[in-house]
DNA sequence: AACCTGCACAACCGCCATGAT
DNA sequence: TATCATGGCGGTTGTGCAGGT
């Protein structure tokens, strides 16, 4: 048996609110409080919403202070460094702006700073993937593809958000390799396409909560960058230590999804350092 | 002028966490 | 400890508007 619904679905009022719908409900919250329970409010302060509505309403617009639009690029950054740092946590995000909502900045950055920062979903050739509305950040093509074993698998939202935790703070092993990712939103270290790179390629074992990541570079002229090992099954896995770039951020800023491997079915040749994509 | 398309934003839905009983 | 009500959150959808054709 499924939860009781909040409300009378049947009897309240959706969609946008009028002006005297918000009147009412900062009237009655300015004048009684929410009193602890929103549930119960709009039927107190005379009104065909649900509660759960009214909450949302006055969060987002009608308690005092509030902002809307106008993000400065100050904020665009704190935006930027904190979801690298953690991800969708909208709420937590908004909490550093004073008076910016986490709708606000949910809707914000889907609208706006998604498409600044990260490529376009649907890259078919390396000649796609010039997102047209990146600036400074012209991000290079990923293949995505398969894994084939356990070693590879594909990292789970959980475990990223395990990541993001780890990765947030100070590096208790080494406080110079800790996190500051307001670099990767402002300055070139992710624009790989200066050094020619078409092609990138991010893992990490997904099992588990790891202090290290990997990345690769295929440049033009077909060479992997990068240093690791070429699996039999699961193609080219690269790897170092703590003082890479974190998979989360990398993998959040550049995809916003999951984790690829660059691979190619003929290559069965450990290696170390660059070598000819085969 | 009418229609289409994309964008921005407001609001809703459903899940999970938390606190009260 | 278990159950339930409510709050909180993130993902998704709906709607209105602007610009293009």
């Amino acid at each position: 048996m499924g939860r009781a619904p909040c409300c009378d679905k049947a009897n309240v009022k959706k969609g946008q609110w009028s002006p005297e719908e918000d009147a009412t409900l900062k009237t009655y919250l300015e004048t009684y409080g929410t009193g602890g329970n929103w549930i119960h409010l709009p039927q107190k302060a005379g009104l065909r919403r649900c509660g759960k509505s009214c909450r949302l309403r006055w969060l987002n617009y009608l308690r005092p202070n509030i902002k809307h639009g106008g993000f400065t690029e100050e904020e665009d950054n704190i935006i930027c460094t904190l979801y690298t740092q953690m991800g969708s946590r909208w709420s937590i995000i908004a909490s550093h702006m004073p008076g910016r909502t986490d709708n606000d900045v949910k809707n914000y950055w889907n609208t706006k700073l998604k498409k600044r920062f990260l490529p376009p979903k649907q890259c078919l050739t390396a000649n796609d993937c010039k997102n047209p509305n990146a600036s400074s950040l012209t991000l290079p093509y990923v293949p995505k593809v398969e894994t084939h074993d356990d070693q590879f698998q594909t990292q789970t939202p959980a475990t990223l958000q395990m990541l993001s935790d780890v990765n947030s703070g100070l590096n208790a092993y080494n406080p110079s390799s800790s996190l500051n990712p307001t670099p990767l939103c402002n300055s070139k270290l992710m624009d790989l396409s200066q050094f020619g790179a078409t092609s990138v390629s991010l893992s990490q074992d997904g099992s588990s909560v790891s202090d290290s990541c990997s990345i690769a570079t295929v440049d033009k002229c077909g060479l992997l960058h990068g240093n690791g090992f070429i699996n039999e099954d699961a193609g080219i896995s690269m790897d170092f230590g703590f003082g890479g770039l974190p998979y989360d951020i990398v993998n959040q800023m550049w995809f916003g999804e999951k984790a690829s491997e660059v691979v190619h079915p003929t290559c069965s040749t450990s290696f170390e350092g660059d070598f000819i994509f085969c």
